[in-house]
DNA sequence: GCCTAATGTTGACACTGTGAACTTCCGCTG
DNA sequence: CAGCGGAAGTTCACAGTGTCAACATTAGGC
């Protein structure tokens, strides 16, 4: 992937460094990794990362905005695909499943990213300027899937109002609880049939109403 | 609060090393936290605490043991005293819900213990081994909070199993998104209503059905 | 009252993040 | 095409860190 650097000039040195980050991060967790080892691992010297990052920290911040454009990705590929081959179920509840069962995958199959998105080190990428499209994005793919509840007659428009926050905590609780292991390290299976349970509690929460209590 | 160490030994260096790093961890984070700091602020040595830790994460554990007790302290006051002045709301919903706003409040109060308590070094204390009482406890008053759902009729029997999970889910999730600021830095009051929609949303989820679908 | 084991201490090592000063080389201007 | 300015890398240096090994001190049981 990376030619034998020869060059006293490395020409992508920014990416290099993010990849072997991501590489180091998601090897042993956002604690067990070093500029200097990223920088070895380039065959860069340590001080080199400094013309392109401030900052220790600000390598992890490109990290956490790697991983975030790529959630997001995941998210718009599996809502996609909802809708192509959904199972009897109404088009815009399935596709609301599927944006949330990415990213509970997500986080599941990039514990450690998902981690240093989350940490001290992601908090730039995840307040929305303007300028944060990509941060923005599973944000705004989240709100896409609620208007399509909304359409569809299954959430009534008064209900609309943050119900973003309401499944973002649910999905990403999930996420968290299934990373940090409540539940000491369940199957894959078991964890599927769990999130579909808690997508099941988390639209009758959203659109259905309680029955008479008496 | 801590006598000037005049005696080689100090007496209570335990002790005194994980109220230091509690100190420390509240004060700038995990990751603004040396072994040699809290052994200086204590008096002692640096290689002292390796009398008593295995390990710079072992102290962490420590702490974050220390913080699962509070947690668990603060939501089993939080739900007695709930019981005592409620607001005309049935005595288990009341409950239950004091419950989950203990949990947020304890993040909110204390995000650094919260994050320690649930990054890597608190993973033994997460796991439910038969000796981690205190671990255990706050997942028990949670359950002991939804079985009074049942007994009151809120919650349907066949809607007991799995209950823990989601509710756990999105009290989690809430607070880890109140700390890792998805929402930048709501005041108190918002967050406060955020919560109460929230827990309102999760007893519907739990407790209440679709409306008949069409 | 001594011996042992628990508790603290000192010294050392490899490693880290980071600042300062120096070198190499790309790309532009004359 | 010469040469130069600045971007990109390098080396040296320093203060801190976690941790190991060897040593010192002391509390408590025989």
């Amino acid at each position: 992937m990376t030619p034998p650097r020869d060059a006293y000039h490395h020409g992508d040195l920014r990416n290099a460094l993010v990849a072997s980050a991501v590489r180091l991060i998601e090897a042993g967790g956002p604690s067990a990794f070093s500029l200097r080892e990223a920088a070895r691992e380039v065959g860069v010297s340590a001080n080199a990362a400094y013309r392109h990052f401030d900052d220790k920290s600000a390598l992890i911040t490109a990290v956490a905005a790697d991983g975030f454009a790529r959630l997001a990705e995941r998210m718009r590929r599996a809502m996609a695909s909802a809708s192509a081959h959904r199972g009897g179920e109404p088009a815009s509840i399935a596709r609301f499943k599927a944006a949330g069962g990415a990213y509970v995958g997500f986080a599941v199959d990039h514990p450690e990213i998902f981690r240093a998105m989350f940490g001290e080190c992601g908090a730039e990428c995840r307040s929305a300027t303007p300028e944060n499209e990509e941060t923005e994005t599973s944000w705004t793919l989240l709100g896409q899937a609620l208007d399509a509840l909304v359409a569809d007659g299954f959430l009534r428009p008064e209900r609309r109002v943050g119900a973003e926050l309401k499944v973002w905590t649910v999905v990403h609780g999930f996420a968290s609880l299934s990373l940090d292991g409540l539940t000491a390290a369940p199957t894959q299976r078991e964890r599927k049939a769990a999130l579909e349970a808690l997508l099941d509690f988390t639209v009758v929460g959203l659109c259905g109403d309680l029955p008479t209590a008496g």
